[in-house]
RNA sequence: GUCCCUGUCGUCUAGCCCGGUCUAGGACACCGCCCUUUCACGGCGGCAACACGGGUUCGAAUCCCGUCAGGGACGCCA
């Protein structure tokens, strides 16, 4: 690459930032990276109809999030007017555009009408040669003017960067509309006049672009202008087989950072959705995925966003978390379900890190803290309901958690370890000749609600010896108002 | 309907350009076993694919053609 690389990311402020859009923007990012480019962002806000502010915020915010940065930008379409102003009026003198006439109901008429003829959909050139004196008789009649691009005979081709060799006859380009009736320019042309204005050395997009890159390049050819390099993506569908939407559930950045899901794992996922580095690599840090993207690499077909793959992705990386970068990541979780405060997170962080360290290893999503590990943050649990049956109901439950109580109590709060909490259970055990197994079940059950979790005695420090006493005596008093076992029945 | 793109395990993919090293490799998911106080992590093993049909060739996942299937595009939207 000779020429300085730069690129663009151009989303529409219709709606948040789509997964779609979004790895079109990491794929950009990623190119200009490791070609030490410029990465700019554009907001394509011209239908004022469709576009809005908070979009626009919340699209920078998601490409924030995923630490997309980029280096120019945002420039926003709708703030660009004299700029296409200045296109128009080029254009206008060119021979390769005319006026045309027709009204956009006669144009949707004729679209149906060939539709249901079963006829290829296209303009019939009905103002392609009109005779002077025709224009003069439809300007009188006050009709508005619309600007067609005139595609001359022959065929448009360009070397893909992911496809290889494009090519399409002409006759199957339609005469399209460059400039509306109200002298604005309809999407194809803005984005030409943008990508050559801002510089842009390659068009990194999807691949539901590639009629309008042919249209493009004709676009390119009646201003005489060069071209930049294109290379298209392929779609991202869902699980059933169609161009990902909502009704696949998540789609967009913001539902899967708020599903607990790590910025960097959607930039790991996104960028392997489509490419892979060649070799056996999938959980990779950022600057090794900068390091051996290439456009060449990335697969032509359709792939299907798996969130099972995503999930697991995610687990990897909280794994690979240095723990006080983990708590900062599971702060706006844990504060959003109201167990804790970010004051209280600050000044219990020596506390936060072991949680945080017991817990680890078992989350999948940072939300799994929520629903695994409230416990560590607030009494207000229930006990999981076949726990309760297993071990609560158990024969000597209750003297097990009493025993408990007694031993762990005569343990002072100042030598409340993992090693003497442990030893006091293991004693007690070998006292009564039971397994450790039938204290440790019940006083995880009573001090956790749950059946699984990080090494009971991790929990048991972690938690403190008061809270462990007062859990157990919560568990006994449980117990010992469990109503009867009914028998079966079918009210 | 017209045009375009794509087609390796259920899914993401390596291999394809430069045919033999592919009895097709890895990962997710799934199923076993091991580790273990539980869950998870980890380890080991298993299941599972070159869409189909023709060519070309001594030899094809790899090259060519066709069929089929999937997706996309057909706006004075972006």
């Amino acid at each position: 690459m000779t020429s300085p690389v730069r690129v663009r990311i151009a989303p529409s402020p219709s709606g948040h930032l789509h997964v779609g859009t979004a790895r079109a923007a990491l794929y950009n990012w990623l190119f200009a990276r490791h070609h030490k480019g410029t990465f700019v962002l554009r907001i394509e806000d011209t239908d004022k109809t469709r576009s809005e502010e908070q979009y626009v915020d919340s699209i920078q915010a998601s490409l924030t999030w995923l630490g997309l940065n980029w280096d120019e930008g945002p420039v926003f379409q709708s703030q660009r007017g004299d700029v296409y102003d200045r296109y128009v009026e080029k254009l206008r003198h060119s021979d390769s555009v005319y006026p045309c006439y027709c009204t956009p109901d006669e144009l949707a008429a004729k679209r149906e009408q060939q539709l249901a003829d079963k006829a290829p959909v296209r303009y019939d050139g009905h103002c392609r040669d009109l005779t002077p004196e025709q224009r003069t008789s439809y300007e009188e009649e006050g009709r508005p003017a619309a600007l067609r691009i005139r595609i001359p005979e022959g065929e448009t081709s360009y070397q893909d960067l992911v496809y290889g060799e494009m090519k399409r006859p002409n006759d199957e380009l339609d005469d399209f509309i460059c400039v509306r009736a109200d002298g604005t320019p309809t999407y194809n042309f803005a984005c030409v006049i943008d990508d050559h204005d801002m510089g842009m050395s390659h068009v990194i997009r999807g691949n539901d672009h590639q009629v309008n890159t042919f249209k493009q390049i004709q676009i390119y050819r009646a201003l005489d202008l060069e071209p930049p390099r294109f290379a298209h993506l392929p779609l991202i569908l869902g699980p059933d087989g169609s161009k990902i939407s909502k009704r696949h559930g998540a789609t967009s950045v913001t539902e899967f950072e708020s599903m607990g899901y790590l910025p960097h794992t959607m930039v790991n996922f996104l960028a392997l959705l489509g490419w892979s580095p060649g070799d056996d690599r999938e959980v990779m840090t950022r600057d090794e995925i900068i390091e051996s993207f290439s456009l060449e690499r990335v697969n032509p077909s359709n792939p299907v966003f798996d969130q099972q793959k995503l999930q697991w992705l995610n687990g990897e990386h909280i794994r690979r978390m240095n723990p006080n970068d983990l708590i900062n990541a599971l702060r706006p979780h844990l504060v959003d379900a109201g167990l804790t405060t970010p004051l209280e997170i600050e000044t219990r962080w020596a506390w936060m890190l072991e949680v945080v360290t017991a817990m680890q290893e078992r989350l999948h999503l940072l939300t799994d803290m929520v629903t695994q590990g409230a416990y560590f943050f607030t009494d207000d649990f229930r006990y999981d309901e076949k726990g309760v049956k297993k071990q609560f109901r158990r024969e000597g439950a209750i003297d097990a958690l009493k025993g408990l109580a007694q031993a762990f109590g005569n343990i002072p709060d100042s030598e409340f370890t993992k090693e003497r909490t442990e030893t006091a259970l293991r004693e007690l055990a070998e006292s009564t000749g039971e397994k450790p197994a039938r204290y440790i079940h019940p006083l995880r059950l009573a001090l956790t609600g749950m059946t699984g979790g990080p090494g009971i005695f991790d929990v048991v420090t972690i938690l403190g010896r008061a809270r462990c006493l007062d859990r157990i005596q919560q568990a006994i008093h449980f117990i010992e108002n469990l109503p009867p076992v009914e028998a079966e029945s079918g009210s």
